[in-house]
DNA sequence: CGCATCCCCTGCCTGC
DNA sequence: TGCAGGCAGGGGATGC
């Protein structure tokens, strides 16, 4: 379910059960999700200690004591389930299940301290691989990213110099992991509405003549800025839900101005147009053919 | 190189 | 109630 904000979200819940935590244990169910899983890679988990949790873009970074890095991706459908020892209760006897092993849990960390940490993909789009600390930015994953949109790197003018020239559609640039890294589906639809801009527009027509930033870039700029900044804050208000059995990350909560929203008026001030739907790139694009331009 | 299309997989919803 | 078809938040491979 994760876009950049729910990714973040995971990461916020799985921090305070993984941060500075042994993994006493490793399950790693079937031999591949999206890609095999690396040699012995049970193993290699097992005894290693988590040294931190961050994100880059909508990777999990696991750091490892031993310089490896546990990289995990949730695809689309990929979800993390935290189990504390309170919660399952049966001490020394980690091999047991202790809640029932639901559908699609394909990997179960077993953490010192008792709690368990499962991972479920019904879809298996996502993926979890082991890369070394110090080849992490020089590997394929990760060397082509470009910036994340809520940080100093992201500003008019980066967006107006990685699209000066580019004709495709400016949802495509948007979605483009190399320009912007972590935007989906969702939040493009969202920013492009709320920065009044269409999602078909020429990607290279928000900068001008002389390759500078206009205001249309820096309406865009400001509108992915907030948009993902307040759904990391909405995704942080249900860190609550997250660590329930159910593993529900509450992400329906937060209101999407566009998004599934076909034939509802557009929530723009003033704009009396209904959103629509259209399909670029295969994908479903929600939008306001009135106050989008 | 830039861009579009297809595909991996399961689940859920809709309509017949 | 069953079943077929369409669609889903990601992103890599392929081909023009």
């Amino acid at each position: 379910m994760p876009e950049l904000p729910e990714v973040e979200t995971v990461r916020r819940g799985l921090e305070p059960a993984m941060a500075g935590v042994r993994i006493k244990a490793a399950e790693v169910r079937r031999a591949d999700l999206r890609f095999p899983f690396p040699d012995r890679f049970a193993s290699r988990l097992e005894g290693r200690t988590v040294t931190g949790l961050s994100r880059r873009a909508k990777y999990l970074l696991a750091d490892l004591d031993d310089g490896a890095v546990l990289v995990m991706h949730l695809g689309m459908s990929g979800a993390f389930r935290v189990e504390t020892e309170d919660e399952v209760r049966m001490p020394g006897a980690f091999h047991h299940a202790r809640s029932k092993a639901a559908a699609h849990d394909h990997v179960v960390l077993h953490l010192s301290g008792g709690a368990t940490v499962t991972y479920n993909d019904p879809r298996r789009f996502g993926f979890m691989t082991l890369i070394p600390r110090a080849e992490l930015e020089d590997h394929r994953f990760f060397r082509d990213l470009g910036v994340e949109p809520v940080g100093n790197r992201l500003d008019a003018a980066y967006l107006a110099e990685a699209l000066e020239g580019r004709f495709m559609p400016l949802k495509a640039a948007l979605l483009d992991q190399k320009i912007i890294a972590g935007l989906g589906n969702i939040y493009v639809c969202e920013a492009l509405n709320r920065a009044r801009l269409s999602p078909r527009r020429e990607a290279g027509t928000i900068v001008t003549a002389r390759g500078r930033a206009s205001v249309r870039a820096e309406r865009l700029v400001t509108a992915v800025r907030d948009v993902i900044a307040e759904a990391i804050e909405a995704g942080g208000s249900s860190l609550r839900d997250y660590t329930r059995a159910d593993g529900s990350l509450g992400y329906f909560q937060h209101r999407f101005r566009v998004y599934d929203r076909e034939g509802e008026p557009c929530p723009t001030q003033g704009c009396r147009g209904i959103v629509s739907r259209i399909v670029q790139s295969g994908r479903s694009t929600f939008f306001c053919p009135v106050c989008q331009r």
